[in-house]
DNA sequence: TGCGATTATGAGAAAGATTCTCAATTTTTT
DNA sequence: AAAAAATTGAGAATCTTTCTCATAATCGCA
């Protein structure tokens, strides 16, 4: 139930803000633009405006539900907070994006912060590149 | 002298693009935004247009000159390729930006790209903080 | 050095992404 | 149910970046 979500994130519950959520929880991809949401919104016949959606997207990243990723490309795209951090493997062929986590990444960045005296709140390791599998369809 | 560099990756020794590489290459920043950049042209006397900054820095990119950075907030920062690749550090209040690299790191994004079939032609890794030392001045 | 072909530039328009404004609607409280 | 408070939707506004196209600068060659 996600009413309780919204709840426990001291949100109040809304029609937009619950459609947004079921959105970002049945999506398969996980990593949706603004945009994207938009679209299946209307795709399933409800008309939320797009700047309700920036504006509960923001809210909810406000209150840890979602995280907001920065992409080379410009638009901003969203994921549901499950709880666990990990970065992003990004396809450029296909827009793939694969998640992973590494101990010893996330070991070396706080090594290397304490070393210069600095405190993270947030990082972003995103790797750009192609999958070998995907290489076969060749488009044009 | 800056005309060889402009050369050597093939592109024609014109006025706006002479004073855009000398002003990455005085910034003692070393990140600047288009705008940044422009407005440092301003100041100099030099009236380029900023249609004609970013599609230089597009070509400087293109051209492997510099390298384009997406730090949280929108804008692109860019800074001159000095040929070492390193990651960066953010101070969420003064913007300070300090670079870093770490072998460790590095070996080990292409050891889980190979565990994924995934071959990396670039990759962006961007710790979000503060530096202890910036906690003294505190705003408001 | 001077010309002409080619390429680059500048200004403003245009496009893309996100935020803002505010009247109308929905939620919550009383 | 009514009043008070918060949220929404539509479009305007803003911000960043790209595009268009007439003008200007660059480069190879005579
Ligand atoms: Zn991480
Ligand atoms: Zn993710
Ligand atoms: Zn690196
Ligand atoms: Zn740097």
């Amino acid at each position: 139930m996600e009413t309780q979500d919204l709840k426990k994130a001291g949100l109040k519950v809304t029609h937009p803000r619950m459609k947004i959520l079921e959105i970002l929880e049945r999506a398969p991809e996980h990593h949706l633009t603004a945009e994207d949401i938009y679209r299946k919104l209307l795709e399933e016949g409800e008309q939320i405006g797009l700047a309700t959606i920036y504006r509960v997207l923001t809210q909810f990243e406000a209150a840890g539900l979602v995280n907001r990723l920065h992409f080379e490309g410009g638009q901003a795209v969203f994921e549901l907070d499950r709880g666990t951090h990990h970065d992003h493997m990004v396809c450029s062929r296909t827009g793939r994006v694969v998640e992973f986590y590494d101990e010893i990444i996330e070991k070396r960045q706080q090594e290397i912060a304490k070393a210069h005296g600095f405190r993270i709140r947030d990082h972003s390791l995103i790797l750009y590149g192609e999958f070998i599998d995907d290489e076969s369809a060749s488009e044009s």
